[in-house]
DNA sequence: TTGAAAGCGCTAACAT
DNA sequence: ATGTTAGCGCTTTCAA
C-alpha cells in the first residue's frame, strides 16, 4: 500500500486539524494535543499525528486558534510611531521584533506620521485583530479611546513619550538631563552664545529645551536669543541654523535636538563646520564620519524598545502592580565636534 | 429614559456583533450588513446600528472575520527581510506600508537576518496567519515550501533578490548595470586601479560583482588584483579596504558594493579620502555631509518596496497572467569622492 | 429589506 | 491517554 500524495485526500481546500486527525485515526483533539505540545499523549500517538500532519503539509489557522483561545488575544504585539523609515525609530522596531520573536510572538508596525487620526486608525486596526499587546510612541493627542480594551485586557506600553489621557507603563528617555550635560559641555568649551534648534512643540522637543535652559540658567547666561523652536525636519533645521549664524551675535555652538536636526545643521554650516562647535541628541552612524567627528548626546533606541517591549510581556504574563514609569539615562559621546572652543570669534 | 452606560449592557467582556444586534433591535445580519458597508439596508436602520455600536463602543473582531471569510484570508501583510534596522530595508518597509495603508492592510514585517531558518519560521508564522499576500527579500534559501501557500492563494512576491524554488513575481534592481556605469565612471575619471569591496556571496553581491567584471573588461583592465569577495558587514569592509591600501599597486579607486560597506570603506580612508576615490552602491542620508560628498549609485528602496507591493495587490485584486520580473533602473549621483582623479599617485 | 440557521477551524470543559 | 461536545464571533447561504 503506498502513501497517497497529499492533495489526493482533500480536494483544493486546505487541509485542517480534523483532516489530519482522520488520517493519523485520532481524534481532533488528540491532533490539538499535540501540535500544542500539551502532554498525556502517547509517544507512538503523537508521532504519528506529526507525520499526518506533515504529509498534509498541514498548516495551523491562527484566526481560528485566536477566535477560540480564552482572552482571545493573538501571538501578535503592534507597534505604532512616527515613521519606521527613521533609522532611530528603525532601530527600535527591530529590538521589539528581537523580544517579541523571542517569545514566539510576530510584530506589526505602523507609521502614525503623528497625525492624530492615523494614529488611532491604527490602534483600532490593531485592536481589531485583538493583538496581545500594544507598544506605541504617543503622536501626544488623547489616547482616552485606549481605555475600553485597556480594560478588556490589551497590554499597551508608552514608549519615548508619555501618553496622554490613559494611564500605562511608560519608558521614557532622561531627556533634559541629558541636554543639560551636552550643553553644560560647550559652556566648559568656553562657548556663552550656544544655539538650541529643536522641535519644542512635541514632548521630547519640550523636555530637552527644559534641559537647555536649565543649563544655561546654571550656567548664568542668557536664555532667548538663539532658541529656535519650530524645526521639524532637516530643512528646517537648515534654514535656521543659516539664520542663526548670519546674526550680529552668532552663536559659537549649536546644540541640536535630534538627528533629523543635527544633520540639517551640519548641513547648514559647510565649511564653518570646524568653526562651530555642535553637538545633537541621538547618536546616528555616520558621526564619527564627519569632519570633525560629531560629539552627540546618545540615546540607545534599541534600548528604548527592548525595555518596553519587556515590559509588555511581563504584564502579558501576568505580573500586576501599579503603573510603571521607566527612565533611561542617556550619554555623552564626545568624538570632536562639541570640543571645538570659541576661538578666532568674538 | 437615559441612556444606559455602556458597560452595564454587558458585563466584564467584549460586545459582540450580538450585543450591538440586540440593543439597535435588529439581527445580527443586518448589523453586519451595516459594519461591512453592504447595501440594502434602510439608512434609519443602519443608522441606528451605527448608534448602537458606537454606543457599545463595538470593535470588530478580525480573526472572526478571517476565519469565516471565504478565501479566509486576513487584512494583513507579510515582509520579510534582512534586518529592519538596516535605514535601507526601513525605507523599503515604509513604502510597503504606506501601498497595504491605502488597501487598508496592516503590514507584519520581519528579519529574518538572512538565516534560511529564521526566514522560514517568519513565513510560517505568517501563514499560519493567512495573510492576504507576502512579501519576501528572499536570503537565498529554497523557498520550495511556499508552493502549497501559494497554491491555496497565497500572492508571494519577491524582492531586491529573485526567490529560488518557487516561481513568482519579482522585483530587482538593475545591480549590474549600475555596477557598470558607477566603475567605468571611474574608469573616465583616470583610474586603472579600482578596486571591488563586496559581498558576492549572496545574489545582489554576485550581480554587483558581474557589474565590476564587465566595466573592467570593457576598459581592457585587469580583474583580480583588487577584489574583496566577502565583505559583510562594515567592519570586514574597514578591514578589507586597510589592506587594499597597503598593497604595492594599492587601488585609486573603490567600489563599495553596499551602504554598509561604503561606511566600512570610509572608516579605513579615513584622511586619505580626498585621495581616493569612492563610488558606493546604494545612497545614503549623510552622503553629502561627508568630505568630499560621495559619489553613489542610487537605488531607490522605497520604489522597490512600492513597486512589490503594487505588484502584490494587483495579484490580490486577481491579475492573472504570467510571472512577473520587474526590474528598475539606478542612477549614478555623483557628488565629489567618484570623480577624484588618480593625480599624485602614480 | 431583513432574518434564521449553519458552520469556518480551532480550543476548553468534560466525559470515558 | 483519548474522545465528545460545545461554542468563540463572525460571514454566508437561503428563506421570508
Amino acid at each position: 500500500m503506498t502513501t497517497l500524495p497529499a492533495d489526493s485526500a482533500i480536494e483544493g481546500r486546505r487541509p485542517t486539524m480534523r483532516d489530519v486527525a482522520a488520517r493519523a485515526g485520532v481524534s481532533l483533539k488528540t491532533v490539538s494535543r499535540v501540535l500544542n505540545g500539551e502532554s498525556g499523549v502517547y509517544v507512538e500517538t503523537a508521532e504519528r499525528v506529526r507525520v499526518a500532519a506533515r504529509d498534509l503539509r498541514f498548516v495551523r489557522n491562527e484566526s481560528a486558534a485566536t477566535l477560540k483561545r480564552s482572552g482571545q488575544r493573538s501571538r501578535s504585539i503592534g507597534l505604532v510611531l512616527e515613521n519606521v523609515a527613521n533609522p532611530y525609530w528603525a532601530a527600535l522596531a527591530k529590538a521589539v521584533e528581537d523580544v517579541a520573536r523571542e517569545r514566539g510572538f510576530l510584530l506589526t508596525t505602523g507609521s502614525s506620521g503623528d497625525d492624530p487620526a492615523v494614529e488611532r486608525q491604527l490602534l483600532d486596526e490593531l485592536c481589531n485583530r485583538r493583538v496581545g499587546g500594544l507598544l506605541v510612541v504617543p503622536s501626544g493627542a488623547e489616547l482616552g479611546y485606549l481605555a475600553d480594551e485597556i480594560e478588556h485586557g490589551t497590554v499597551v506600553v508608552s514608549i519615548d513619550r508619555p501618553a496622554a489621557g490613559v494611564k500605562v507603563d511608560t519608558v521614557l528617555l532622561a531627556n533634559a538631563a541629558g541636554v543639560r550635560d551636552g550643553v553644560l559641555h560647550l559652556v566648559g568649551a568656553g562657548h556663552h552664545r550656544i544655539a538650541f534648534v529643536g522641535d519644542t512643540v512635541r514632548y521630547t522637543g519640550s523636555q530637552r529645551l527644559a534641559g537647555y535652559r536649565e543649563a544655561l540658567s546654571a550656567a548664568g547666561l542668557p536664555f532667548d536669543r538663539h532658541l529656535v523652536r519650530r524645526a521639524h525636519d532637516a530643512e528646517h533645521a537648515r534654514a535656521a541654523a543659516r539664520e542663526l549664524l548670519a546674526l550680529d551675535d552668532a552663536p559659537t555652538a549649536i546644540f541640536a535636538g535630534n538627528n533629523l536636526l543635527t544633520r540639517g545643521v551640519l548641513e547648514a554650516l559647510g565649511p564653518q563646520r570646524r568653526e562651530i562647535a555642535v553637538v545633537g541628541f541621538d547618536d546616528f552612524p555616520f558621526a564619527t564620519l564627519m569632519e570633525p567627528p560629531v560629539t552627540v548626546v546618545g540615546q540607545d533606541a534599541a534600548e528604548l524598545g527592548r525595555s518596553g517591549a519587556l515590559q509588555l510581556f511581563r504584564r502579558l504574563e501576568g505580573e500586576s502592580g501599579p503603573v510603571q514609569e521607566i527612565v533611561l539615562a542617556t550619554t555623552l559621546v564626545a568624538r570632536g565636534s562639541g570640543e571645538l572652543t570659541p576661538a578666532g570669534r568674538r
